[in-house]
DNA sequence: GATGAATGAGGCTTCATTCAT
DNA sequence: AATGAATGAAGCCTCATTCAT
């Protein structure tokens, strides 16, 4: 347990130390991955400093001096969890792969439910704290664009219909995505990780322009 | 709370100290109502005994000797929020409209954020409490079915389109109240409610037979 | 140690749960014995709630049951103490007679060393305790006030000189006997205590009207 | 803090490294004034190394490096203070001007406020530290030495009363700043602050030989 | 000389739970 | 049934101090 790496040292920064030399900002990002995946497991509200302190293998001192904190420390893993590299980030193609491919990384799949388990937990807490929300609210809205781009390049490749509104199209999307998380949290069943996978297929599907082959082959249905 | 396995909903009154008098009944009613309405102020893992003793004008010790612990007192009052009467359970009129209602109640008001902060915290917290688990899937297929029937209703009645699959088109529901849930919860403001609840009448529009009155008069907009 | 009774019960509430049963009271009572003792030994800042629970053999949490916090306590102490009788308070006798008496407790002497070392301890930390301060300034208007209405009487009295402004001659008495208490810090022995005594017992003579017979026989002198 | 035994203060050299060459004296010394600057605004027992190590910009390292640990910095600090000069140190004209400028020093004021708010926080601390003790009653005989010679030197010149006793003159005065400091102490509001320059000048006034001019010119009055 | 990350004891406080009344 | 004082473990955080660099 505990030893996720995070990323690069150059990708982080903000609330903690400034000009921190490689060596701290390591042990720092070590540590909010400690703490990612112990909320991923428990939940914020049971995440205790003595916790982290012994899942990470260094005192309480530690921790408070890198991070002053408990709010500093869950907040900095929160956005640490929230800049980790989706699986699609990486994913190359044309937009509609792209677009198939982050939205069925709302699948929920053994190696993505810590992801999930500590996005909900996130949810659920932003409902009583400001600054969370805010967060929750920036990543959606990042969200919506990056897929209404997608779409925007999809039609302009002729892969999606051109009648779709880019906006419209993503935010129909999200809500579907959000809606089928949902469910799998409340029916966390293979039966329904496999609907929901094929309810986003068919989704996706449903923009393709005529002509262009469905859902494809296996390179598509990986997830 | 932890892992501890809780009994089943039908035992309810078990949890408590066995043939209690109407009076009794009525004082842990009453506690469970406030331990209700604080944990949809604060959330589940916020609340102290003493919080509840203070809200209820009892002691610590009345708790404590009506419901023996915390984690007692706070599963006996999610299982009795759980049956606590929805506001459309009382709805009559046609099932289409009854079904745009249930739908609707889905959308985020003041008067029933309680309900619905409560249900994410739930949600969360279930993610690592099977017996909640459990009782959240139990909930959301008692809804499908449901909602299914009010379909089929509909059809019967005429009032629905003759093409409908009834348990297709609820869980299609579902899916789409449940990603607004979310996209409420994480945008939380007067646009985003606006939105959902525009959509989602839109969605029950669209299972109206032709020549049905779409999305109705005031009454049905009460939403 | 710490075994100091303090005022009876129905002498202090404030801060405290108000209402409080004897038995309540008594106990609040005995901590902030213990704690007034702690203060005269080890300073304002040295206190800490683990030696308070020690001293008076009740767990931290009885501590903050009744207190609710460090400062609350300290502060409460602080109340508690200034409400302490005073032992010329019960002095009864002539108006001249109960000033010097009072001035005299100014004096250093090992039963009253406690009560200074506190109140020196309370005017360092009240220099950056806003409520302690205004605290300390009450209680010096008030003594002014006494001290004042002594003189007021004891000029009535023929005692007195009939010259005398009441308030200006208390004030240079209280001017007197704060340098002599300092003095007595900055020197704690036995010599400057006993030039203490002269010193006040001289101003007092100083105040008395020709005829009236200067410090007087042992019963004056006791201090 | 509590009891260690600490050195003379004609040995505080040694409390540092041996052999220091002037670069190192300079650092000491800097960090000695930061420390003063810090307890006189926060107390004593306010002052932590970090604090410290902030305010002069250099590790926490460096301040253990050069002070070994926190007591010795403290010690430290206390004794550099005592031998600030005082600014009357530098005051040349007639004894009684010298006098009346020394006894005015008691006056607070906002540039020294800080040295008086030490001095109190010292005097309270002396209760429980006997060396500190022990530097305060040292620091009052010199002051009182000092006082009596300008007495001495003052009548030599003429300018005061030929019946004063010096001891007894300066006695006299150093227990009504002390009284005055006191009252400044438990109300430090202007008026009190204005009144005991009032009460200083009228003392030192009335030690003035007939026909010496009172109170003197603006020059006088600087305080 | 200087740094600053790391330590861990110890400070304050919260809280579920117990028990005499 | 109900009370509420008392408990003590455990939570968060601070801080003097150490030590590898």
């Amino acid at each position: 347990m505990a030893t996720t790496k995070l990323i690069a040292p150059a990708a982080r920064s903000s609330r903690v130390t400034q000009n921190a030399r490689p060596a701290t900002q390591r042990q720092q990002d070590y540590l909010l991955g400690v703490v990612y995946d112990l909320i991923s497991e428990h939940g914020i509200d049971a995440l205790t400093m003595r916790q982290v302190a012994e899942a990470s293998n260094v005192s309480t001192g530690t921790i408070n001096y890198h991070f002053q904190n408990k709010e500093n420390l869950v907040i900095s893993a929160l956005e640490a969890a929230y800049q980790l590299p989706r699986d699609w980030e990486s994913c190359s193609g044309s937009p509609a792969a792209q677009l198939r491919r982050i939205a069925l990384s709302y699948v929920l799949r053994a190696s993505s439910d810590r992801w999930w388990r500590f996005w909900i937990n996130y949810l659920a807490a932003s409902t009583r704290h400001e600054e969370m929300q805010a967060h929750q609210e920036t990543r959606f809205d990042k969200q919506l664009a990056f897929w209404s781009n997608l779409v925007v390049e999809g039609v302009a490749k002729g892969e999606l219909r051109k009648s779709l509104d880019p906006t419209d199209t993503a935010r129909e999307l999200l809500i579907l995505v959000h809606g089928l998380l949902s469910v799998q949290f409340i029916k966390p069943d293979a039966k329904t990780r496999s609907f929901a996978r094929e309810r986003i297929n068919k989704a996706v599907d449903a923009l393709l322009r005529e002509g262009v082959h469905k859902t494809g082959g296996p390179l598509e249905r990986r997830f």
